[in-house]
DNA sequence: ACGGGTGATGAATCGCCTT
DNA sequence: CAAGGCGATTCATCACCCG
């Protein structure tokens, strides 16, 4: 997506709609960069079918603590025992989860993932529920926190994780947004797994009151989001938070270039969350451009690096260790003995194999007798095809 | 529990029952350290009521693979597809998880504990079931794979991880058997976090045929296990494990000196799991025997301390800092001024706390003026007591 | 014996486009 | 819409062979 389409949008959604809660505004587009006041269902239901691009969830936990509890010391833990986090029984969280997702996925667009976090205390039913509506789970993730809060009674394991479900909106979903590469390159060159080691909230990054109370007490950590949000979205993205809180999803979506819209009970945490919002500096367009990937790379054909000469018709193609030999024919298909075929089907018959990508199994003589794949010379093609665009 | 205890009962548990998935057998006790063959539900149901101390269950995952999968060298990837991994739906899943869960609650005595394992394919619905049928969850854990297999697509982050849950028979079991002690010391004197980083069973520990193929697809590493056992039961407890498999259960068990009961309905795999079961050397009893905690330490009172001279009557404690002082009474309390009660609710009181642990809290003058904790006089206490029961 | 190279493998819901 | 072609995609560990 380009810059110029990014401001485009951003320019165009600063409306701050304010809701009570019914479904009282229509538009074909869904609002952007907004923090929507009411609850989560109507007010999805009020925002258009396929308008988003991903969702990011923190639902309440159903936090289950019969009683107070303290530390070692005897302090009081500052435990979550809002109303918000109250429900009646497992039933009732379970109707409360399935109205929010199923209000949540007709406002996904057909390749949209959705993001959802939680603890041990209702992330199953939550996942039980996603499969039941359909979602088809990508992965679970597990935030490994680097500075837990330790179990003071010493009659459990230290609970120092989170689980984050991964989710398209159904099964047939392929070709939802993941930036393989870029992560990869972020990891030594080596693939993301599903558990990501980050630090809890602390610090100037926690939002606080002017008496040093926190204002939210589950804020998640902005770098969670961040790698959420550069996973499985893409700069313009719209990205949907049902339970916006102290709006750690709006902040790290404006400073990433994705819009965000925030839906949000409490009228104190909507009012903080758009003043921690308006304070942010979004980094610099270069610094978000997406970073072009290999599956995103104009195709070129063979038969094209035939015509221009960097490859010369008749020529003889091996591969790496020379056990297999094949001709180069001028329309770009390749002769091993009597059988022609494309680079790729030939490949695959000389190793006997079902597949085979033929640009980089097959090589060339380069400069001094080195081998070097073909793949080298369709990057040298695209090169020239840049140039000639520009 | 000493090891004469452990000896005895696992001379009466060598019966080796087998059992075709009826409820064929009755007896007041649970059998011992034998595989029974056949559905593990009518089993579970011949078993006593409240005769097992933990259960650790791998469960079928209900993995769908839509499609083969092979790896970029086009090599075909050995995926679980058994009969025993199928299911129709969701629903029948449910079900089926609803029936082991139910029958292995009946029989776990009010303070077990059960461990079930699972992935993103089916630990939701595993965990939902759990709390519908009313167990209580203790943690989840998270067991981290050093060496998981990659995601060879590229479409996902590598599924690194896998997912057990560990939970009590119902809200109400409190003394759950949990060696947080032993897990802290074996730990760097760190709390065991509820992530556990372990490889994946390879090499000359997974079971395998005559022809190198491995006897079955989802054998669990030993230390898995170990660490399970070595948390939540003690030397002679009863393992149940209603999907037996390869038997890593039951090679633990023996092991660290802990019965094991299998049920499995393959009999291939039975039979594999008694021949390697039955090649397992136990460690001695020295090495497993229960470290003694704090808790389980014998209680000291303050007062057996002034009868038997270890402190006088009369003698000042201060806190560490010198800050409060308190003197000793004859029979055991202590005096701040005109208040009276035991070394917890004075130090309470002296600091303004709810609640005060007086053992550490106050000090006496040991030699040379410096402060130590009367905590130390109720150690030489316990060492004397030991002393007397040799 | 040791080291390097090659090959095998593990609970996995693992494409997209054109015709 | 189903079928087929293009072409993108792997990490840690262990076993084995060879020099």
């Amino acid at each position: 997506m380009s810059s110029a389409r990014v401001g485009a949008i951003r320019s165009q959604s600063q409306l701050k709609v304010t809701s009570t809660g019914s479904s009282s505004f229509r538009s074909p587009h869904a609002p952007r960069n907004s923090v929507l006041l009411g609850d989560n269902v109507p007010l999805m239901a009020g925002l258009p079918a396929e308008s988003v691009d991903l969702v990011f969830a923190d639902p309440p936990y159903n936090l289950q603590l019969a009683n107070a509890l303290t530390r070692p010391d005897q302090s009081r833990v500052d435990a979550v025992d809002d109303d918000w986090d109250k429900f009646a029984d497992f039933s009732a969280y379970d109707s409360f989860t399935r109205d929010w997702l199923a209000a949540a996925r007709r406002v996904m667009k057909p390749n949209a993932t959705i993001f959802v976090i939680g603890s041990y205390h209702n992330i199953f039913r939550v996942g039980a529920m996603m499969q039941d509506l359909g979602f088809w789970i990508l992965n679970d993730i597990v935030w490994r926190k680097t500075n837990p809060m330790p179990n003071f009674r010493g009659r459990r394991f230290t609970n120092a994780h989170e689980t984050l479900i991964w989710a398209a909106r159904d099964s047939s979903c392929r070709s939802y947004t993941f930036h393989y590469e870029a992560l990869k390159a972020g990891n030594e060159d080596c693939q993301m797994r599903s558990d990501w080691l980050l630090p809890i909230c602390t610090g100037g990054e926690r939002l606080k009151d002017a008496a040093g109370r926190k204002t939210h007490p589950t804020q998640k950590p902005e770098a969670l989001l961040a790698r959420v949000m550069l996973a499985a979205s893409n700069p313009g993205d719209l990205v949907l938070d049902p339970f916006f809180g102290s709006g750690t999803t709006g902040a790290v979506a404006k400073r990433l270039g994705r819009d965000y819209l925030g839906l949000e009970r409490d009228p104190a945490y909507a009012a903080a969350a758009r003043e921690r919002i308006a304070a942010i500096e979004p980094l610099p367009d270069e610094a978000i451009a997406a970073a072009p990937t290999k599956r995103s790379a104009p195709r070129i054909a063979f038969a094209s690096l035939v015509e221009s000469g960097l490859v010369a018709a008749g020529a003889m193609l091996t591969d790496l260790h020379g056990r297999h030999r094949a001709m180069v024919r001028p329309d770009g298909a390749l002769a091993l003995g009597q059988i022609v075929g494309s680079i790729h089907k030939i490949g695959a018959l000389a190793q006997g194999l079902p597949a085979c990508n033929g640009w980089t199994f097959w090589h060339f003589e380069s400069g001094g007798g080195a081998l070097a794949p073909i793949d080298d010379l369709r990057t040298i093609a695209r090169a020239s095809l840049a140039a000639a665009a520009e």
